[in-house]
DNA sequence: AATGAATGAGCCTTCATTCAT
DNA sequence: AATGAATGAAGGCTCATTCAT
């Protein structure tokens, strides 16, 4: 029974079950059939929507970026302290919504498939730019300009290397303890500990 | 004209293809046919030798492993010092052999298809143990025990996070860079810095 | 806002669209979506209107022919001369609206489709009666019957080789030679010129 | 059961499959499963020898045309006079394996096609120059040159006029009456009968 | 009068896999 | 030892068509 007004709906619920779906694979190498059905509908009217696969994967890409870009912009909203900014920013990378089995996995895909399609690797480019530019909000008053710019850079990549790694262990991630390791993180290059 | 004594001469053929191969697409989702054609041999001989596509990706995934492994084993050779014992094996992990885009494409290939292959996951499982041990054999002469744990899961997260950071950029991989942002993380943890 | 009366309009329109997406894909495989999105409507109202796609096509078609059935009807109208009639259908036959890349291109198209659609070739049948006639209208008074008849069908043969043949060419029909060959053909033809 | 040496011979099943499934149609439109169906084997294996659709498409309109060729060689071998080798161009055209209403309409299809496709129809314009220059190989020792040149058009159109009229009726093409009128043209020409 | 929503059916194409040689 | 031959299964995509609004 069509209604109309909606594809806006049709769309979250395709996008959604493209989450949903990757996620539970572990890769892009699902089929359309099997995320329309998901969302209840046709492959057809996903290709009706999205106009191919490839569109609908780079939509969910964009809406999963989004969101974190999100989330990230409210949990920095009225924080003004540097360290603080910092650590609201890990606590979003590592809260709930996105931390869980099924996103890390889609994530993960999604970083594979940005090796090969140029549209990807420029969705997952924005998002490394904004995070390193999150970071630097806080950093900057807080290291000297390079010395900031090399913790923004490990900070990125140890948030990443506990992605990749969470992938790996059929336990549920553990966002305490991955947090406290880039806390922790933080902390020693802050304090000006000296190293070699 | 059929040689006795090929069998060792086409697999390491293949499985060499294999790794060329899916380096360049950056996943997974190759043919067959592309890789025994790289081989210079006929699909069908493929699937004589390792019975599926799966058994084929399981053993390049294992002689990936395994000459890691190696090159880990070679570095540490000899070397007592603790602190000398974490920069071999940091070295090691960015030689040229490892962090080139092509290996470091097939490798977050394989991390994928852990999600989904018990068999891949075991295998990545083994590799993690193997440089989680490798890292303790020096950490534990150098810091207590649990802080020890600590430490060698971030360096391990930062090494991972580094590789699947080098897949995004165009870029070559600059190892020198990426080792030193591990040592650096090494020489704040074991100067006793104080953080939070 | 939808209008009263507006049938007529659209049926129009929709076969007009059809004509032009028919010429320029060259053949009639075309989709509803285009042709209704050509006539500026939807392509559920172009079923609402012809029921399904081929009954449009046919439309289109019997458009097609009455159109030919009235620019010929209008140039024997008053023209009492045989020889002149004769000179006026062929004229006609060539004329820029009917001679063209795309109506050329429609035309041969539904050619092919007569040869499954049992309608269309009954439309197309009409046709060839119609020219079939006229010819005899003027020739008859200057030839005995049957070589009439058989300069009926040369003529006709000559006028569609000549359609096909410029459906070939890339550069635009030349109606003036095509006009004359056949001329040439009705002249040879009635100069009593001795043949086998 | 497979067997080495398959490929020329399916190759064969598979091109005469596509004659005879698009005769019967009468239009291109028709599937790769009924056409390996027809040929005896399954649609994936047409893909591997033809690599798509419109390679098995493209081999077998070059066929059928390589055919024609063949016999119109073989038609014009030895004949010397020049007005005989007129009448073996013309007989050959109009011969029982050219002249069936399965060819016809293959014939058509490929016309149609030719719009579209420029593989496609620069085939067939290799077709059409050389039967214009066979056309010339007799004309140029009758007539002047730009009148022997006006003939072979006016000979061309007149034979793919009448094909194309075939594929309208019904009934089996009457390929004697065909002939009589080309022949009758021809003489016509020939005689020097002067008309307008 | 007109359309967006929705789908089923069907086609092309790919590919891992098997088999006889 | 090695391969060409061959296929079944599956997926992406298109499109005519229907229906409720």
């Amino acid at each position: 029974m069509p209604k109309v007004g909606m594809e806006p709906v049709r769309r979250k619920a395709l996008i959604n079950a493209a989450i949903s779906v990757i996620g539970e694979h572990g890769s892009l190498d699902v089929t359309m059939s099997e995320i329309a059905g998901r969302a209840g509908v046709s492959a057809a009217l996903a290709h009706h929507y999205f106009g191919a696969k490839e569109g609908l994967l780079q939509e969910t890409m964009r809406h999963i970026l989004r969101e974190l870009g999100h989330d990230a912009a409210n949990a920095l909203r009225g924080v003004t302290d540097p360290r603080q900014r910092l650590s609201a920013l890990v606590a979003v990378n590592f809260a709930n919504s996105q931390f869980s089995t099924e996103t890390v996995s889609a994530w993960l895909a999604f970083y594979v498939e940005a090796q090969r399609s140029e549209p990807m690797r420029r969705l997952l480019l924005i998002y490394a730019r904004r995070l390193h530019s999150d970071l630097m909000s806080g950093l900057r008053h807080l290291l000297p300009l390079d010395e900031a710019t090399r913790t923004a850079e490990g900070v990125a990549a140890l948030i990443d290397g506990l992605y990749i790694r969470c992938a790996l262990r059929s336990a549920a991630p553990d966002a305490a303890s991955a947090i406290a390791l880039v806390e922790d993180y933080l902390d020693h290059k802050l304090s000006g500990g000296r190293g070699g």
